[in-house]
DNA sequence: GCACTTAGTTCTAGTGCAGAACTTAAGGCG
DNA sequence: CGCCTTAAGTTCTGCACTAGAACTAAGTGC
C-alpha cells in the first residue's frame, strides 16, 4: 500500500481520492454530493457526529480537492449556492456564519451509454451528473464485438471533448445501460433487443476502454438518476413511470431502488387499464402498451382523425380543443390516471415521477389523468405528488452515468 | 451510570437487559432473535466483525440471561435446534464444533391487543412471539375510557395467566393495534371504526397499565409479525394480502415495512379486478371488496345456489366439485390471481403471503388463482413464492405483540 | 466597544474494533 | 493411544475513530 501511494502522485481530482475514504468520510462526501452545500454543523446534525469529528473528517476531503468551502469560491454559480444555503436553514443570521461545503463537480467526469437494439446514446457528465456533452451512433450489428467498438468509439470522442473543455481532466468511470437483465452491475444475463445471454459486458469494456465500467438495466439506471439527482431527490419512496415506445417502471422504497431480477422485464406493459380499450399486439385489450405508448396513440389518433398524425400533432390538436383528438387523448389520460392509481395503491409512494418521450400526454390530458387517478383511489387518500421529467433522450444515457457515479461513491 | 447499575439489581430477564446495549450488541441480539441459534462464527461473518469482538460482545448478553449457548441447554426442542444448525451450515464436521447461541424466549413476555369496532382480542407471547395464552372481550362502547378499561382488564388477566405459567415472570411490554392511522407508534390519529380522532392511546395505556405501550395500525402490525416471525421471515421483499371481512395489504421492501400514512387506509378495497363482476356497496363493479371478501362470496354463493350457505360450506361444495359453487369460487380465485399479479408487477416481491380468515379460498381455487396470476403477468417472469398463513384470528393480536417486541429490541 | 450567539478548531481521554497469538474441542490416522 | 489437523472461541495489544470540553473565529445587536 505504501508503495502504491508513493507511485501514484496525489493529483487533485484523482479518482483515488474516494477510495481510501473511511465509512464516515464517504458518507460525508455522499451527503454533500446529494444534498448540495452543507455546513459542517448541518453534517454533524445529520450524521450524529460531534463537531470535532467534522473538522477532522472534512479536512482531507478539502485537501484532496473533492470538496470546497462554497462561501469563498467561484464554482458554477457561487452566489446562488450560498443564497440557497443561507435561505434554507433556520437562518437567524446570528453568530458566526456557517461555511457551507460543496463538491467540486468538475473533480470527476463520467460517461454513460444507453444501448437500444440498434443505437447507442452517450453522455459525458460531471460528478453531479450534469450533462456536459452528448453523442450517439448506430450499432452496426448485435455481436458483442460490434457493440464494444461503438461504445469505445463514443467514449474516445467524449474523452476528447472533455479534454477540449478542460485541459487535463480525465474520465473516472463508464456506465452502460441496456434493456434486459443485468447481474452484479456487470454481466448482461439476458438482453432480448440485442439477443444477448450472459455477456460479461462490464469486464469486456473495462479491458477495452481502461475505464472502470459498470452495467445496469436501463430503467433501473434512470430510476437511480432520478433518485440521486432528479425529480425523486430527497424522496424516501417514489415511483418512476415512463411513457415512450414502451412503458417503463422503476421503484425506490426506503431510499433505495428495487432491483429485482424482474425489474427489467417491463412488468407493466400488459397492465389492464380499460376493458373497452383497443387490443395491442400482445392480445390484451386496453393494456398499458395499447393505451399509453406513443405508437398506440399515433395509431388510434390517425384512425380516429382519418389522417396520419404525429404524436405531437395529436397532442397539439387535443390541447387546441379538437374534439376527436381530445377523445383519444383523454381516454389515454384516464388510463394513465388509473395506472397511477394502481401504482399509488400498491406502493404508497410520496411522489410519482412521469418521464419518457411521451410524457407530454400527462400535461395535455391532466384533467383526465386526475379523473382516472381518483376513480380507483380511496377518497380518504391524498394524491401523491406528481412530477414531470423532461422527455429528453439524453436522460437515459445520464442514467448510465449515474450508475458509474454510484459505483465510485459507494465503493462497490 | 455506575450508580444506576448498582441500584438496579441485575435480575435475569430484567428488561433493562436490552437498554444499555450498544449498537453492535443490539444487532447481535436481533440476529439471534430472528435467525434462531447462531454461532459466534456465523455472527462474525454476518456482521463483518472479528471473532474477538464476538467474544467480547456476547459475554454480557449471556451473563444477562438473554442468550444461552444452545448446545448445552434444554430450551424448547434442544436436539432439533442443534440439528438444524449443524445441518444448515457447511458442516464438514471437522474442527471444534460451533457453540450456537440462542435467545431465551421466556426471558421476556409481551401482550398484544387488537381492537376492532366492537371487540378486543388479546394474546400473551414470549420474546419470539409464540402465543402462550389468548383472551378477548367485547367493547361496551367507543369512548377511550371504555377501551382503556377493557384493555386493562385483558392485560390483568393475561398477567395472572403468565404468573400461573411461570412464577416470577413479568410482562415487558404491551402492543395495541387498531384499524386506522396511528402516528409515532403512539397516537391514534384517525380510527373510523371507533370514531376516534387524535386519541393518545399509547400514553393513556402506559399510565393506566404501567406497561411500556406502543400502538400501531393493525395491518402494519401483522405485516411486521409476518416479517419477523412468520411466513415473510428472511425475505427482503414481500407483500401480505389478507382476505376476511375486508381486504388487507402490507408491504415489506428492503427488509423494512412500508409505513406510509396511507398504509392503514385499505387501499386495495376498491382495486378493479373484473369489469363484469358484481357491484359492491361502494358502487365499483368487480372491485376487490366485491370479489374477494367473505361477505361478498357468501352473498354470491347463496344467491347462485338458491339457499343460504356459509363461507366454509361454499368452499366445501366447490372443493367437492359442485359446478355452481365452483363457478362462484373460481371466479373469485381468478380475481385473486389478478390481484396478486398486480401486486407482483408493481412491487416485485420475492414472496406473497396470503392470510386472513378467508384465506382458504386460495387453496380451494388454487388453479383459478394461478390462471388469473398468469393472465396479467409477463410470461418471462417467474411466479413469486406464495405462502398461506393460518386464518387464526389470534394472529392479529400477535401482530400487536410483535410491535411491542420491536419497540424493545430496536430501542425506539 | 462590548456582550451575545453560533460555527468551527484543538486537544485529550476513552471506546471499540481488528489482528495476532493462543486455547479448546472435536475428528482422522498411524 | 497419542499426535496431527481443523476450526471455534478467547485473550491481549495496538490503533483508529469518536465524543466532549475548552477554546478561537466571525458575525449581530445594543
Amino acid at each position: 500500500m505504501t508503495l502504491e501511494t508513493r507511485l501514484s502522485a496525489p493529483r487533485t481530482g484523482d479518482h483515488r481520492a474516494w477510495e481510501p475514504l473511511t465509512g464516515a468520510a464517504r458518507r460525508i462526501a455522499l451527503e454533500v454530493l446529494l444534498d448540495g452545500p452543507l455546513s459542517r454543523r448541518d453534517l454533524s446534525r445529520r450524521m450524529a457526529l460531534s463537531p470535532g469529528s467534522l473538522t477532522r473528517l472534512t479536512r482531507p476531503l478539502l485537501d484532496s480537492g473533492l470538496l470546497v468551502e462554497a462561501g469563498s469560491v467561484e464554482v458554477g454559480a457561487p452566489e446562488t449556492a450560498a443564497d440557497a444555503t443561507d435561505g434554507a436553514g433556520t437562518s437567524p443570521r446570528l453568530g458566526r456564519p456557517a461555511q457551507p461545503l460543496a463538491v467540486v463537480p468538475g473533480s470527476h467526469h463520467f460517461i454513460g451509454v444507453k444501448l437500444t437494439g440498434d443505437h447507442a446514446y452517450a453522455a459525458l457528465t460531471d460528478l453531479r451528473a450534469e450533462i456536459l456533452a452528448a453523442d450517439d451512433a448506430p450499432l452496426p450489428g448485435h455481436e458483442p464485438q460490434d457493440v464494444l467498438d461503438v461504445v469505445a468509439a463514443l467514449t474516445d470522442r467524449l474523452v476528447s471533448r472533455l479534454a477540449a473543455l478542460s485541459a487535463g481532466a480525465g474520465v473516472t468511470g463508464l456506465g452502460v445501460s441496456v434493456g434486459g437483465h443485468v447481474d452484479g452491475r456487470s454481466v448482461v444475463t439476458d438482453a432480448p433487443h440485442l439477443g444477448w445471454l450472459d455477456v460479461p459486458l462490464g469486464e469486456l469494456l473495462t479491458t477495452r476502454t481502461g475505464l472502470r465500467t459498470v452495467v445496469e438495466n436501463d430503467i433501473v439506471a434512470v430510476t437511480e438518476a432520478t433518485h440521486w439527482f432528479g425529480e425523486g431527490h430527497g424522496c424516501d419512496r417514489f415511483a418512476l413511470f415512463t411513457i415512450g415506445a414502451g412503458i417503463g417502471y422503476g421503484l425506490v422504497v426506503h431510499g433505495e431502488a428495487v432491483t429485482s431480477p424482474e425489474a427489467g422485464l417491463s412488468l407493466l406493459s400488459h397492465f389492464p387499464l380499460d376493458a373497452t380499450g383497443p387490443t395491442g399486439p400482445c392480445g390484451h385489450a386496453g393494456c398499458a402498451t395499447a393505451m399509453l405508448t406513443i405508437g398506440a396513440l399515433v395509431t388510434e389518433g390517425s384512425s380516429a382523425l382519418g389522417r396520419e398524425v404525429t404524436y405531437d400533432q395529436l397532442l397539439d390538436l387535443a390541447a387546441a380543443g379538437d374534439p376527436v383528438a381530445s377523445g383519444v387523448v383523454d381516454r389515454a389520460g384516464r388510463a394513465l390516471g388509473r395506472m397511477l392509481a394502481a401504482v399509488a395503491n400498491l406502493t404508497m409512494p410520496e411522489r410519482i415521477v412521469l418521464g419518457g418521450e411521451g410524457v407530454r400526454l400527462a400535461q395535455v390530458a391532466a384533467a383526465a389523468v386526475r379523473d382516472g387517478l381518483h376513480h380507483d383511489r380511496n377518497p380518504r387518500t391524498r394524491d401523491p405528488e406528481i412530477s414531470l421529467q423532461s422527455p429528453e433522450l439524453a436522460l437515459w444515457a445520464r442514467g448510465a452515468a449515474v450508475v458509474a457515479i454510484q459505483s465510485l461513491v459507494l465503493g462497490r
